[in-house]
DNA sequence: AACATTACTGACCAAACGGTCAAGTTTTTT
DNA sequence: AAAAAACTTGACCGTTTGGTCAGTAATGTT
């Protein structure tokens, strides 16, 4: 077991070199997959040693896992946010909006959750079919209930939130073959795709 | 070398046993992704020996690459048929069930690109700056002209290029999600996913 | 039947990899 | 300042992996 596990406080070098690793670790996981990743790659990016890698992890699907788990957390965040009290088409709107920042901002986050799922998600599948979609099933109810209060059309809320995430995440995960049917260096695609996604789903949703 | 590859003719046993080595590494690769996946793997799947393998294909790159190749001609055939001259709408919904479909029926197809773009694109980086993007611009144009003649709204072409395919193929590719938030066996995300997806994109594409 | 070509395999190799450990260094605690 | 705890690493180990090769078996040709 790694030291770091074996006792119960956290000192600040167990917290600065696991943040370290970490961060380290998802720059390579995010460009080669969990079975394409070496300890050694991770401990070069991170200037550490292997065996000091393994003082505070226990192995290499620990490091994984840990990443995985911190993923889920912001990953699923703006999903919660969806209010029922609030303008509907505004609500999906901020939605969108958020999920393609993050798509933006932490592509190689997307990319590890890509990894893993298309891998089958060895390490994540509880979550999917515990929290995932409760937390959908909670939200389909409000999609539903503003449908039949009028206030939006009627369309199937499971594959409203799956088109959502596969338009969002396409531009971070598929990023390179966006970039090279673009070919335009002067645009960014997300500065174009937003409107164009906010459009797309307000039309479809309007009443 | 291998030797299939010095001579010129191809005998019977060697197109027989490299279509028995493509599928296996198809279901291998596809699984597992190009690093995760061992030639021992794909041998026993193929009940062949890992020397016999390696008889027909010079390495394991070489197999990856043989199946993207044959890979991507069928990937873009359904964009090709894009007509000009057919009702805008209907070709649209023609190429987003064509596209379903290929999902529904060559899941595996479909992860293996995923996996390759995700990756980076290694092997096909050539072919997206080149045949894809060449074929993406042509349709593009075809779409403007459309939306100029006021037989459809102004749209983006090519992010509704994007969203087609991220919307489709998320169906293949992140399978195991969708059916963990859907949890219900009695439906097929397939059936449901056509008519919401046709109906999104018909509506955005409304004069 | 004799020969040539093609197909196949067990045994093997070098490199890469995940992980361990004893011994040393640094930091914290008293 | 000394003792304790935490941290770090070079050297090492067993296994896996991509790939080779010499020799054998099967198939095709004359």
């Amino acid at each position: 077991m790694a030291r770091s596990e074996t006792t119960k406080k956290t000192t600040r070098i167990q917290r600065q070199k696991t943040d370290v690793i970490l961060e380290a670790a998802l720059d390579v996981f995010s460009d080669f997959g969990f079975r394409g990743s070496t300890i050694d790659m991770i401990a070069n990016r991170a200037n550490l040693s292997k065996p000091n890698i393994l003082y505070y992890f226990d192995n290499k699907e620990a490091i994984h896992i840990s990443l995985l788990e911190k993923l889920l957390k912001t990953w699923l965040a703006p999903l919660h946010e969806i209010n029922e009290n609030n303008p509907p088409v505004e609500e999906i709107c901020k939605y969108i909006e958020q999920k393609l920042n993050m798509a933006r901002d932490f592509p190689r986050e997307s990319k590890l959750f890509a990894n893993e799922i298309l891998q089958g998600a060895p390490h994540v599948l509880p979550e999917l079919q515990g929290s995932l979609k409760d937390l959908v099933s909670e939200k389909a109810k409000i999609i539903r209930k503003w449908a039949a209060q009028g206030k939006i059309a009627e369309v199937d809320p499971h594959h409203l939130f799956f088109s959502i995430w596969a338009t969002t995440q396409h531009y971070a995960d598929f990023d390179i073959q966006v970039r090279s049917v673009l070919n335009d260096e002067t645009v960014d695609p997300f500065d174009t795709a937003a409107p164009f996604l906010k459009k797309m789903f307000s039309t479809m949703l309007m009443p």
